[in-house]
DNA sequence: AGAATAATGTGAAACGTTTAAAAAGGGTGA
DNA sequence: TCACCCTTTTTAAACGTTTCACATTATTCT
């Protein structure tokens, strides 16, 4: 099986190359009879146009570069779910690049420039082979300051916050608002919360909505009621085993992700207290095993594939030079499971 | 900043084209004074080849299409990350494309032609694009019979059987031979197995496996104990209960997803019965909620990561014409939880 | 019918590399 | 110093397209 170009369809079609291309891409009229009969060539020696060559002449490789940090993170996958869905409904293809952050070892994640290192390489390669952006995903929320240099090329960041760059993430502020009100609507007013680690933006922004709900709806500050765990269940185990022992307990408590929400699960059963009757948790990610506990968790669902969409988006219209700014701000949105229901007092 | 080739960086070193070129890619001797100045001229315009170019003349695109029936699906990132740890080792690049087969409405899982027309097209655009071969990740395992037409490159499947067509799988009779081998090491002999749908071939291959495992064990086979669900959580917790209501229940059941494994949870303990003191379960897929349940279900866990970098390894030996037919089978590891116990007769 | 115009077709250069084959340069030994 | 050989460098063609500028052919109008 020889290759075959456009030449040989030329040849075979009694046409010039040019006029082949034209019909390959409707780029010029063409006579409807020298048309078929091109196409007719096309179709019998089974051609298909390489777009290497294409690209290469036309600079449009209609392919675009997402750097993942780690593929196997529970709220990628559904990122990439979303870029794709944009992306294929526009023609572009994506080259994907694992950093795999999580599973090299000695890896130090406090160490940016160690990573720099990994993250600055992908982009070089990715630009070698003449993507024309960059969507990048962060997987744990951190703060990347506009590391990494694309000679030109527009990058987006998602999932993670970039300062003075593109980044598309949730309303992380407004969905810990969000849990608060919907607490207090169930009546709650004793509502405690257990955070990530503080270097994180999103636990800031989400602390500061749950400040803000809390003055907004007058409720006392309760500084005891504060604690600040690092996202694993074991932290948010002990966490809520303090906040059961405080004399007055908080009816609810708001945890800033579904695996220490699991940690509080299993703390309060392990005093004897029953989730939502004693105490209301509602969780953030909706993570897959948050409907399989019993009772399942209420929680803040990530707009994962919006976010994905939406870098998409606003990269395509960079791309386009369509220079619409549409930088949405998807939200995040209250999973009703059964780990919430009025506080017991007013039950009383 | 304009556009730089390797045409500015010969004029400015004063070499050739074709000396530059020598020095990128060390292709043959050039003299180290020579060289020293082409680098430096490369470092100071900060010089980046164009793989475009670099591959329509040598033929040669070190990128692999990948295909995904899902992104989203449970074990496809995994294997993901598989594929991609061996690629980056020798230097692919992975394009990636995502059939998104769930998320089409409408879809027909049960007509071949309607996603064999997505298949095509995904694999044409690959094509085109002059992947040197193709990885196809099929979702639910499924037997897809050598459909796709790759015009002479090479593919190779993984996920689900692909007949007459290099196919990477885990042992699947094996592990459930390995599973039904625990348990009966654990002192059970009345052994039951909930399958999942029977026109999957991994079913009937774990059915294989169970039913190895019992003669070879010289356990009574009795067929009120065979079971076969639809994989969803439900079917699993149907029955279960079935299982539990005869007069002479099993004391250990194997689940052939830990969906399934979770439903079956809930009805033991809807009947009163505490797993495992009562019930030993095994699950299959080592899913993340596994692990959170009470008790966390023991589950043979998938090879996914291996099965990974096995395809991408078969593939590049294909690319590279290495006719080293290495095709291992990985093979599924039980990840002992809580689920399992001895039964309670033996304990009697 | 003939001129003017519109529609269609062609030739060839270009895109940024690699790589034969040929040329130039550098050492070596006589 | 010269002839020889080995190493380094260059020239130029190729890879498979697109697209500009031009040439040809068809159509319309008077």
């Amino acid at each position: 099986m020889e290759k075959i170009g456009i030449k040989e369809i030329a040849l075979r079609a009694n046409v010039s190359t040019a006029t082949v291309s034209y019909v390959l891409n409707g780029t010029r009229n063409v006579r409807p009879k020298t048309k078929e009969r091109v196409l007719k060539v096309i179709e019998e020696l089974n051609y298909r146009p390489n777009d290497i060559a294409k690209s290469l002449k036309s600079k449009r490789t209609n392919t675009i570069g997402v750097i993942a940090e780690d593929v196997t993170v529970f709220n990628v996958p559904e990122i990439i779910d979303g870029i794709n869905e944009y992306a294929e409904k526009n023609d572009m293809h994506i080259l994907l690049t694992n950093l795999r952050l999580q599973k090299r070892v000695g890896y130090d994640y406090a160490n940016t420039d160690h990573y720099q290192k990994h993250a600055q390489d992908a982009v070089s390669n990715l630009l070698s082979k003449q993507v024309e952006g960059i969507i990048y995903i962060g997987i744990h929320p951190r703060d990347l300051t506009g590391l990494i240099n694309t000679y030109n090329k527009p990058i987006v960041y998602t999932y993670c916050y970039a300062q003075n760059e593109c980044s598309i993430q949730y309303n992380d502020e407004q969905a810990s608002y969000d849990a608060i009100e919907y607490l207090v609507s169930k009546g709650h007013s004793r509502i405690a919360i257990i955070s990530g680690l503080m270097d994180s933006i999103p636990s800031r922004l989400r602390f500061n909505g749950y400040y803000k709900a809390l003055t907004e709806f007058q409720l006392p500050f309760d500084p005891q009621f504060i604690k600040v765990g690092d996202w694993g269940l074991n932290s948010g185990y002990h966490l809520a085993a303090e906040l059961l022992k405080l004399q007055e307990p908080p009816t609810a408590i708001l945890i800033m992700n579904d695996l220490m929400a699991a940690g509080a699960l299993r703390a309060a059963s392990e005093q004897g207290m029953v989730v939502p009757t004693d105490l209301s948790i509602v969780g953030f990610d909706n993570r897959e095993f948050s409907a399989y506990l019993s009772p399942g968790i209420t929680t803040m669902d990530l707009p994962l594939h919006d976010m994905g969409i939406l870098a998409m988006k606003a990269l395509y219209n960079r791309i386009s030079g369509t220079n619409e700014k549409t930088e949405e701000t998807p939200l995040c949105k209250l999973i009703e499971r059964e780990s919430v229901a009025g506080p017991r007092a007013a039950l009383k």
